[in-house]
DNA sequence: TTGACGCTCGAAATCGATTTCGCTGACGGG
DNA sequence: CCCGTCAGCGAAATCGATTTCGAGCGTCAA
């Protein structure tokens, strides 16, 4: 029904193929007669068919943000990437396509590859590295181009944009231990793989530096697949027989979380208890007292892995792209000078 | 380079129009051809070519998102509702693309439209209502079903999903009469149109209902293009000769600034004064006091959204789809008993 | 004057699927 | 034995653009 190049063209009375290089604005047009088509087809309307064009370049201006993880978990987190991704793409006249339920693994990656509906991929929360680097090289395979986030992938072929948790850790730990603290508990989340393991790395190279034992003890593991893993940390560090004077919970959610637990039990934050979580979602700004936090330029990371992943569908198959941004350190008042001293 | 039907056709000895029928299970096939031809195109991993497919068939499976608003402003909305839609989108194998910077008005919309790439369209946060029905009006004439949310269209012709924002307003007003209040102040803003009138309504209502007078100077209308307009509202209401014991505030953001306000001013909520929000932001909950408001069902007018334009896409263009979903109460700790009764 | 060259343009091929339509052979009824 | 019917298959048209390649024409230098 909408008009096509062909209705263009025969209404111009000359042929398609010169109305469409006009369009296109190749060389071997005259500028007589291009500015005849241009203006034609802004005044008809004529747009082409996405569809036709998609079939004969072989590329759709398209790209995909797959995310393989739980969308409900992760919401906060979008609600940031996604503006930012969209902002870059579309003015480089891409669009984002969402894939949501990827849970059929590689063979749905691979049917998405081989449809050609997209140029390329930006993958949200990778699985576990040995997983990722496997889904890299099908992707590699099917001619894909692609860019993880927002997790570090410890493997130089492959692309990514992540924050620097290892730089958030140690700001959180140095920032307490100019409090005066020097027993601070520290949760660890071993499903997110590279992210737990810079934050700790960060961790324990603070107190390295500051002379401070690395105690196991103070260092406890959550499971996010349990229910309420949240009050269980909590509890665990209160347990403890010299329990921490502060502590870093892994994210924002478990912290605030940690805070009403604390009130609960009449401690008081940060005066008997040093609380921070991680991420700076909007909550830990209203929080009462308001949480110290490390906040993560997610719409930056949004807004540059778009850039990359257009680099690389635009560039050498060679190519790769590895950013880790940097974190800022947001000091509230749910963390203060260590009393106990 | 990924195979094609040609390809597939070639290595089975048989014509691809025959491959073509028997993947898309036409009757004039064999049924033991079929099988021959399903289990080699599993096997070989085929996967036929989206923009071929699109070409032919003339549609695309796949909606629109058009976000004709910041972005910014309704990130904590659409991190609910994109879920939503996006999962009941893909059950019905249809994918969301998303279009955020549609500023452009309908010069954007119509070459959206005319190339097709999209099989229909969900408009969210449209403008008033006269550039709205001009813009379905656009949509219709171009053939392009299309869905308004999260607001109300009073328009018989036009389909939209939207929460009930009167029975909210009803709700809240009915809680604090319940809890003795009688001055209840209500914010408007008057740039969200339906929904601020329906609101205003609601509240205006259920005074009626209680026999309290209307009294006008109690109702402020905000202006959100105002970079700091939820002080202004909170010092507003304050300044008022006969200060109402109970706000209404527009919206869970604010709301929560007027509690941080009123703490700095030492007026206690909600012994002072009780206030209420709206929407039911995760935020909404950690505060102190925790916040009452109305939660409106994001995510399943999310869904409700795609599943409509679904059943707009497969029918008759006469058919419309107009829902208004219930929303839910949320009573917390910032509003209480009227205490200067 | 001729050949070379550059500038415009259009016919036709192409992208990869779907769909139409006609052909073939088998089979049953008369 | 002949003819009509029907199941099963394939050749070719089709979707609407882009791209290749060659034709026509005018210009300019040799």
């Amino acid at each position: 029904m909408p008009l096509t190049i062909e209705d263009l063209s025969n209404r111009l009375g000359i042929s398609s193929s010169t109305v469409s290089k006009a369009l296109n604005d190749r060389p071997d047009v005259a500028s007589a007669t291009k500015a005849r088509v241009v203006r034609a087809a802004r005044e008809l309307g004529y747009q082409p068919s996405a569809a036709a064009r998609n079939l004969r370049r072989q590329r759709t201006n398209k790209i995909g943000l797959v995310v393989s993880y739980p969308v409900q978990r992760v919401s906060d987190f979008l609600s940031e990437l996604i503006p930012g991704m969209a902002s870059v793409a579309e003015g480089a006249e891409y669009n984002l396509i969402l894939y949501t339920s990827m849970v059929g693994g590689s063979e749905r990656i691979k049917s998405l590859c081989r449809s050609r509906e997209v140029d390329g991929v930006i993958i949200a929360w990778p699985p576990r590295l040995s997983e990722t680097v496997a889904l890299s090289q099908l992707l590699t395979d099917e001619d894909m181009p692609h860019i993880f986030l927002p997790r570090r992938v410890p493997h130089e072929a492959i692309s990514y944009v992540a924050a620097d948790h290892a730089q958030g850790a140690r700001l959180l730990t140095q920032h307490l231990i100019a409090l005066g603290h020097r027993r601070i508990g520290f949760e660890r989340l071993p499903e997110v793989y590279e992210t737990d393991y810079d934050r700790h790395a960060g961790y324990a190279q603070t107190l390295r530096e500051a002379g401070i034992a690395y105690d196991p003890a103070l260092v406890i593991s959550a499971d996010s697949q349990d229910a309420d893993y949240d009050r269980r940390s909590f509890a665990a560090f209160q347990a403890l027989d010299d329990a921490p004077s502060a502590v870093l919970f892994f994210t924002d959610p478990v912290a605030i979380k940690a805070l009403s637990l604390a009130k609960a039990r009449g401690i008081r934050v940060p005066q008997d208890l040093s609380i921070a979580g991680f991420d700076g979602i909007l909550s830990s700004g209203v929080t009462e007292p308001a949480l110290t936090t490390v906040r993560q330029p997610t719409s930056r990371m949004g807004e540059l892995a778009v850039e990359s992943l257009l680099r690389l569908i635009a560039a050498e198959p060679s190519e790769q792209q590895q950013r880790i941004l940097p974190v800022e350190l947001i000091a509230r008042d749910s963390t203060g000078l260590n009393m106990r001293a």
